[in-house]
DNA sequence: TCCAGATAGTAGGAAGTCCAACTATTTGAC
DNA sequence: GTCAAATAGTTGGACTTCCTACTATCTGGA
């Protein structure tokens, strides 16, 4: 990029200088916004042979997981933690590129099913193995750096209420 | 979200499960991008009473803190490691918010500088009490745990080449 | 039975990001 | 001094994301 540099811990500096705060919370918020940044480049780099992005592997991902590989469209947005206008738009570009398809659900009118169709399904572990391969765009840290990150991410999501412990935890409370 | 379990550690098993891999470098990317949506989630909320999203915060912010509070539009980007065309889409965004102006360079005509307005100079501020009240979107972690994220990132974007030890740090070399 | 309220998905619009291509200007090698 | 190459920004297009409606369908209580 040019920097001879950190501009984060730059931002620092100025932030504390300027007696905005300590600093702290700016710089945790900005390197996480920075690290998806790189990591994301990164692993949309390895995806683009098969003209995937991450947003969409992730919707493939899924389904493949899935039983009978298909699931609710509302069931994805949840599983994903994206909007239901999301999920619409990443599967319009999955059934163009014949990836998955739009099925009937058999019993409730308003559900629609998405379903991998046989190419989705090949194409799936072709791009796990390429994402594996060049370490998901986090290839630098080690895996304790790794289990450390996802740990702290972890109490961030929880925190934010990202998933409720189901009734099997409670009961154990 | 109406969730009962851990959509990150489900993948986890399921991705193991299919001998995709170990899932630790999945994990981690996928925390990393879950932790941006959440972090910027909040920070744009405690913004919007401004009319002021995070990455034009950020612009501000960098105004502010430079001489003469101006700085031109590639600077800008390298600071902020942002795309040109980005700089640019945001600075129009803030002019029309009469939050900046460009300026001509006195003499370089190739660069535009931009430069904050009066109103943008006396909105910087605030945003940023606002920003640190709210905590930055990373309230429910510890000082500990922002640290510790803090420089695990640190790792990863030096190890992307996010900025290069300039001459002073080469010389000790 | 029937209708209000909940649920499922889509359309249109805004924002930010990137890329490729383009214009304008400056720099540097010859 | 000239001209190719580098540099600075912008435009137009693609993508993902979200929000606010809006339609269609199901469900449950009166």
């Amino acid at each position: 990029m040019g920097l001879d540099f950190d501009p984060i811990e730059e931002a620092r500096t100025n932030w504390k200088h300027h007696g905005w705060g300590d600093g702290q919370a700016m710089v945790a918020a900005t390197s996480i916004t920075r690290a998806h940044q790189i990591v994301l480049a990164r692993i949309n780099a390895a995806l683009a042979p098969f003209d995937l992005t991450f947003s969409r592997f992730e919707v493939l991902a899924l389904l493949y997981f899935a039983r009978e590989n298909s699931l609710p469209m509302g069931k994805i947005g949840a599983r994903l933690q994206v909007h239901p206008t999301s999920v619409t738009s990443l599967v319009n570009r999955l059934v163009s590129d014949a990836l998955v398809e739009r099925v009937d659900h058999p019993t409730d009118r308003r559900t629609t099913l998405v379903a991998l169709t046989a190419r989705g399904e090949k194409l799936a572990p072709q791009c796990a193995a390429a994402l594996e391969e060049t370490g998901f765009g986090v290839e630098g840290l080690s895996d304790r750096d790794l289990d450390a990150l996802a740990a702290t991410i972890t109490s961030l999501r929880e925190a934010s209420g990202d998933w409720q412990a189901g009734d099997a935890v409670r009961r154990l409370l």
